[in-house]
DNA sequence: TTCTATATCACATGATAAGGGTATTGCACG
DNA sequence: CGTGCAATACCCTTATCATGTGATATAGAA
């Protein structure tokens, strides 16, 4: 059985869910509080397979302990429960950690669905928070084309170059001559417009050019 | 009107989509083609709004496809048609550029809400693909406590050494002696367990130290 | 107060990188 | 059949970095 903990600050709400999740009887609510301050000690306690995380929490907020929740706990499924949907909040709870939320207006009808939707390894969301995190994804990929002309070689060099390696390193992994090596690098600086090796790498590394 | 191309090399399923939005009387075909050889020039020349790509095309797939379009035009929304959701061509799509994904089975009934989604900016995708790319942006913040204990000002110079700029720079910039970055660095070489600039860049950049 | 961590600065030596040339080979393209 | 480009290689000089060893000042913990 599935063993639950509720966070969430209005007292009729989280009644309402301790209800209706008990009365499915597939779902063990196993703890019910109005705040998070003590999230890590509950969650170690009770070790809950997932939690429902209000948003707005007084005190701690809950994407707050969600950083919390996983600094100790990478498994339990967390499902975020929100009045709106439209912040960057959402999203923020995301990197955070969290699997997926819920809007409050949405959570008699479609919470059991969420929650199933999680525990399958799903993440409940809708689309245009979906739509921000690729967006966000995306970027890289830069449109304004990181075109330095770099030729093949160079590009492996400036690959090895962003590993670590030296000069010499580098010279014996392509079984090339450390001169050949520093003549692929001067070209390599002045097509990325660069000075130094790390100027190289960061620009490299920054604009995934590797 | 929204101006709609459809790629899809199953003839009839081409014929069907094209009647389904057509009959909506809000869509506007502006092409429709079995293969996606000339993606660009049709793009180019048809300026559609939004994109209906096979994910299974034969020669250039539809991700490649995706790809192409993505370096002429950053604004077209792309909806990918797929039989398959759990496999990672999904993920490589979104990647590339697609803005949501529809399973062929559901294209009847959820074809003109998943157009009006992408339309309205959202992101229609099943929760297993949500799931897996928050799953990927989660990963930079590493469980494994990137936790080498670096002061604060040797954070500070690892920064600036990541930026790209020189002992000299740093020093300079910190109002710091050129002696006292040295120094720092050389903890900073400690506690990474390297042995060069280039090292500890690297690895900087890669396990998000900065 | 004594110990410890942090931040600061100095000097010295050998290694590596930067920047300037120059040159050969092979390959593709009119 | 040159021309241009990519890849290879060598030389030289100067600048920067890596590393060791030692020292001072200061704030906070034991």
């Amino acid at each position: 059985m599935t063993k639950i903990i509720i966070y969430e600050d209005n007292a009729s709400l989280l009644e309402s869910l301790e209800s209706l999740l008990s009365l499915t009887g597939r779902y063990e609510v196993v703890g019910a509080f109005l705040h998070c301050q003590q999230v890590v000690e509950q969650v170690n306690t009770l070790m809950p397979n997932l939690i429902l995380m209000d948003m707005d929490l007084p005190e701690v907020s809950g994407v707050e302990a969600v950083k919390r929740i996983r600094q100790i706990d990478t498994m339990v499924q967390i499902i975020m429960l929100t009045i709106f949907d439209d912040n960057e909040h959402v999203m923020e709870a995301m990197y955070a950690g969290a699997n997926g939320y819920l809007l409050k207006k949405h959570a008699s009808e479609k919470l059991v669905n969420a929650i199933e939707e999680v525990m399958a390894g799903g993440a409940p969301m809708s689309p245009s928070i979906a739509r921000m995190i690729i967006n966000n994804m995306q970027q890289p990929q830069s449109i304004v084309a990181n075109n330095y002309q770099l030729t093949l070689r160079e590009k492996e060099i400036l690959q090895q170059l962003s590993q670590g390696n030296s000069f010499k390193m580098i010279a014996a992994a392509l079984s090339i001559s450390l001169d050949t090596v520093r003549t692929h690098i001067k070209r390599i600086y002045e097509k990325l417009q660069v000075r130094s090796q790390i100027e190289a790498v960061s620009k490299a590394l920054n604009e995934k050019l590797v």
